[in-house]
DNA sequence: GAAGATTGAGGCTTCAATCTTC
DNA sequence: GAAGATTGAAGCCTCAATCTTC
């Protein structure tokens, strides 16, 4: 990728993936990051990535997914031995899940070809656009949300 | 509908049309128009709704999906009685698309519905923003498609 | 009874293979 | 053989119903 990106990209990258979450489009992004998972996976693994323990239902509504729909995600990736899936100590209602040491790993892969990935589309907009472009998407990531 | 969105609304929705199209993601809109249809089969008769008859192929393309899924589309709309769905005359490969009587107003009902989602969409960006979105999205959809 | 998670049923999509017509 | 359309197999998603724990 070129240094020209800066460090705008992170945001970029940021605004879009809310848009597409708002939309609730976030099935069909045909993992654009090349790596061997679906969309919603590689999602679930950067969410968890992030560190902090989630329940099934903090997955969801940061995935804008089904728990349904998560509830077998999760159990591919613990199948795939990424995800450790524990039941909450305090609450045995609740899951608490995170990432294996090979989740973690993952997580780095899908994050570095997702930077790329969204490096390469910023580029590919006009150096004096990209400050009203993300500007831009925040406004329409709000705009949807309040329509629902 | 306030009579504040104005004439560029219509250019709202042809580009966060043509943003979600460009990305794939055409599959998940949840039919946002309040319609007993599905979002691609709401866009299939839009499509169809413009007035050339097209082939299965031509759909597809302008949806973006794949004329396996077009071909069961078209077969769903079909047996609603809202296609036609004929063999070209001059090619018997080519299938030539058009709307019935029925399909014709349905595809003005979601017409309509889609400019009253679109214009609370638009009414709910600061109004001094609103070209800025506009041209964001049209950059956008240049920008995904050249990543491909 | 409420909250969280799981299971069952059905819809839409893609990819690959097949059929038909040129 | 190539182009256009259809059919088969499998994945992901939603909604509804069910099970478990508080």
């Amino acid at each position: 990728m070129q240094a020209a990106s800066g460090v705008l990209t992170p945001a970029l990258q940021v605004q879009l993936t809310a848009l597409i979450r708002a939309l609730g489009l976030l099935e069909a992004e045909r993992t654009p990051c090349g790596q061997p998972l679906s969309p919603s996976a590689a999602h679930a693994i950067l969410e968890l990535g992030r560190g902090e323990a989630l329940s099934l239902g903090d997955l969801g509504s940061r995935l804008r997914l089904e728990k349904s729909t998560v509830s077998r995600l999760v159990g591919q990736l613990e199948a795939r031995g990424w995800v450790d899936r524990r039941r909450a100590q305090h609450d045995g209602r609740l899951l608490r899940l995170s990432l294996t040491e090979a989740g973690q790993q993952m997580a780095e892969r899908v994050a570095t070809s997702r930077a790329t990935f969204f490096a390469q589309l910023y580029d590919r907009i006009p150096p004096h656009r990209r400050a009203a472009v993300l500007e831009t998407l925040e406004l329409l990531v709000e705009a949807v949300d309040a329509t629902r």
